[in-house]
DNA sequence: ATATTTGTTAAAAATCTGTTAATGTTCTCA
DNA sequence: TGAGAACATTAACAGATTTTTAACAAATAT
């Protein structure tokens, strides 16, 4: 999923907004001034930056000129006051960066922000349907089909078995599935999943060709 | 490839380093205070951390602290002074952490943090597939076969094994053994190992130009 | 010869996993 | 806005697997 880097001074626009575009479905690392920003940006793999104009600091064009310098065409959203009429601003119809004024609403943003990941290919439309046997794994509408019969999964379900389907036949560590899917592993996590273990089995006994198998002390393999 | 995130304030160590992981294939991202490095570490996907114990601002425990408090499981190393004889050094070697003194040499950094990554499950374990003779033997999905027949292995068989093949027609030293697998040498882990090797034999067994034989006082070497 | 080291087997102990059910939590929709 | 549904997590217990310990036999070195 992409991940935005949000540059905004004002904390409470900034929370909102964070918030608003999280729930969007976007990972979103928000700073509060330029010289925060950069540092963001130059340890993470954004996808695009989202820089309010007036920061301390490093204002939001000089903090552009860096990141441009480093990556010429990362793509940049600039939020703007409404009543800003800086030169600077026209350049940017011209390029591939986009602004908007505040205040603006969040649906106009997030249309924006998805225009230009659509446009750099950063929106991968990932539409995998594996084959399991005698079933099919529909991982994007989280259904399972056998014969005429649909199973669908649960978010966290579907999620195991294709961390387990993309490594098919190879024994994956719990730590690794943990922390790809719990973000940690502990105790209860780990018990966690050996719950939804249990539930994968359940759904796929009906193809004996297929199983999870347990490697005691290491991990899980799927075996097809 | 694995993406590291070190912390250092001493400026030209900090590019030795970092010259030098990067020499070694890994991506790193350097910071020179503690903020900066949080600041880096929630923006960035990092799979492991390197951090100078004396930091400007926020100290190496410190800074570990609010990286663990996002993420417990979160791999760190630690980089200290010789002399520094802190108790939190200590708690380090029970826990998933481990710490290098300075001076260290570049090497042995590196080998500890492949370790770390292969352990979490971030490197690729070599997938090579060893040949025994008239066996293969499956190291990433701990499985030794023979003609038709698959026998599965325990993580510690697989360990112990791998670790002979790695070193096949070379003796090496009960200690080395222990230490790699068992973490210490006592007597009694040396008996625990007594009992592996006569297990790897007689999984062995049917391919007699294949064996692991015991070099009295001190090792065992797997003769191929 | 005798002490030390290693080989082997079986048992005990420790650890890990499978499963079901109960308990929390979050979401949904009237 | 609050009752119910859907989902995720925790708890509890049963089983299985792995590792360690123990005990004794055999081999090796001094």
């Amino acid at each position: 999923m992409a991940k935005i880097l949000l540059v905004e001074d004002d904390e409470n626009l900034g929370f909102v907004i964070k918030d608003n575009l999280e729930e969007a479905g976007f990972v979103v690392v928000l700073q509060n001034d330029g010289n925060k920003g950069l540092i963001a940006f130059e340890a993470g793999t954004f996808d695009i930056a989202i820089l309010d104009v007036m920061l301390p600091e490093l204002d939001g064009f000089a903090l552009s000129e860096k990141i441009k310098s480093q990556n010429n065409d990362f793509p940049i959203i600039f939020l703007t006051a409404k009543s800003l009429n800086d030169d600077r601003i026209k350049g940017l119809k011209l390029g591939a960066d986009d602004y908007i004024s505040k205040p603006f609403n969040m649906e106009e943003l997030i249309l924006r922000i998805e225009a230009i990941l659509k446009r750099v290919g950063k929106i991968a439309i990932t539409t995998a349907n594996f084959i399991l046997g005698k079933y099919t794994f529909d991982s994007k509408n989280l259904k399972l089909i056998f014969e005429t019969t649909e199973q669908s999964l649960t978010n966290k379900e579907s999620e195991l078995l294709k961390l387990l389907v993309e490594n098919k036949n190879q024994t994956i560590s719990r730590e690794r599935l943990l922390i790809a899917l719990w973000g940690n592993n502990d105790y209860f996590k780990g018990r966690s999943m050996d719950v939804f273990i249990t539930r994968l089995r359940k759904y796929l006994s009906n193809d004996t060709s297929i199983k999870i198998t347990n490697v005691h002390g290491v991990g899980f393999r799927l075996e097809m």
